[in-house]
RNA sequence: GCAGCCGGACGGUCUGUCGCUGGAAGCCCCUUCGGGGGCUCAAGAGGAAAGUCCGGGCAGCAUAGGGCAUCCCACUUCUUAAUACGGAAGCAGUCCGCGAGGGUUGAGUAAUGCAGAAGAAAAUAACAACAGCUUCGGCUGAAAUGGUGAGAAGGUGAGGUAAGAGCUCACCAGCGACAUGGUGACAUGUCGGCUGUGCAUCUUGGGUGCUGCAAGUUCAUGUAAACCACCGCCACGAGGGUAGCCCGCCCAAUUGUUCGGUGGAGGGUAGAACGCUUGAGCCAUGAGGCGACUCAUGGAGUAGAUAAAUGACAGACAUGGACCAACGUACGAUGAAUGAAUGUUCAUCGCACAUGGUGCAAACAGAACCCGGCUUAUAGCCCGACUGCUUUC
RNA sequence: UGGGAUAUGGUGUAAUUGGCAACACAACAGAUUCUGGUCCUGUUAUUCCUGGUUCGAGCCCGGGUAUCCCAA
């Protein structure tokens, strides 16, 4: 199989301390209706901070290390009441990526940064697979887009 | 057949592709030898997982002991690990339903207090009206009638009387005593005196440590102000602790509080592992019991996540009701023919069942330490007991 | 996940064993004024919803709904 259409505990966004770091402002943001998206640069060096220095020290011998893309889901509990309705509409967020995170990591192949995504839910009724599906494509595509252009969107990553 | 009521069971199935989580006794690869990755294998949400209304297990802390207060519970007898939450079978009242049934209330009232407005009066009754006497001002008797109110001094009828009254009698409701039946709540009968309603305090009987897996344990990192021990100085005090009070107990003029110093111990932050899933559990059979339930024997059985797995897409089947099609069967209505008549035959319409097709519906809802109960939300379907109406025999 | 609290006009708050739902501001209407403001008068409530206890419930007791707080 040539795409790689796995989605492993280890790409998912756990630490609290970048987690902050993401949400604490600065951080391109941008909205594909059902989700909106924000993501962040990190050193794939791990300079980038105290995170998660020790672990890099650790598997610098191991050629597969941190994997190039960290995600994160989140339904808030406002726009979805039961957790029936958070759980699905995670799961089809998390589906969405993972069948097209092939985008990012093409686009990605080669560069010295990983990056930190997080997708927030903003809207108040389930929608298909398909809407999902479909917006998802779209944002990945206009974030290589963006990643490609600008080299430097986000100063505050570098300090 | 239709409508209903009570109890119980269930709450989709299968295939393909791509994935997720933890596990393994297998195989392969990498390794700093701690481990990591891949393949394969079998497993992976509920009847309510929900609300958090109760209780228990489990964990930590506290705790010589006794009494009172606070707080909780309250028809009876059982039942459960469980006093309270609950469950079963009953008792008494009350409300709803034609009924099967359903809802709801119920420890006691000896004492004390309260009962707005209305009303004369809310409990030592007397406003109007009644009766007797009268100097016509009133006095006396009595509590049936009127009006107010949730509640007005047991109710109805008869006797009785100046007028009246449990004043007397019959029946009824309530209270007490006795007898009988029942384990009991109570029921029935006899006798007695002659009886207001509600709430609270109260009385009686029983019970009650606090906090909750973010409990708690271990590891790594690491060093504050709170805590403990010792020392010092100034000031104040005769007591302090024991969860509210008292007794009791313990410490205490060699002390306590405040302040300063030294030493011990380790708070916070970010993280890992354990706790973590076999539990008062489930199923079957037999026995006991009206029943809840109990006992015995046998059997099956790996959810364990942690920014939180159990999914996405495509298709098939089963289930439900809707529409359409053609034909068949049964029933009913109308019309025609025939016949004296029941009837028979034909046509049209309606309805039900079986067949095929189409598209639709498919609920409530997601484990987070575990268990039991309760409550709430639920499309549809099955089983059993029973009730009402209708039809046939 | 585990604990806990609250809900009263449009807004902020009251309401004493359970006995006429009160106050301030705001809004609207009227009156006053040549007009506006001030002042005066009036209106605006199914006490979150739904059952129960009681003669009577904002208050007491069940069950829901919504909002908020605490604990790493």
């Amino acid at each position: 199989m040539i795409v790689n259409c796995q989605l492993k505990k280890s790409e998912r966004l756990t630490s609290q301390l970048v987690i902050e770091k993401l949400f604490a402002g600065g951080n391109a943001s941008m909205a594909a209706f059902p989700l909106r998206i924000v993501y962040m640069k990190m050193r794939k060096d791990g300079k980038n901070g105290s995170d998660g220095s020790d672990e890099n020290d650790e598997k610098n011998g191991n050629l597969v290390g941190k994997p190039l893309v960290s995600i994160l889901v989140s339904v808030p509990k406002k726009r979805f009441r039961h957790a029936v309705d958070r759980n699905r509409m995670k799961r089809l967020i998390r589906e969405a990526y993972r069948l097209n995170k092939h985008i990012l990591w093409n686009a990605l192949e080669g560069k010295d940064y990983r990056l930190a995504l997080a997708f927030v839910c903003i809207t108040d009724t389930l929608p298909t697979f398909y809407a999902v599906n479909k917006s998802m494509k779209k944002a990945l595509v206009r974030i290589t887009e963006r990643l490609t252009t600008f080299v430097n969107p986000n100063p505050n990553s570098e300090l």
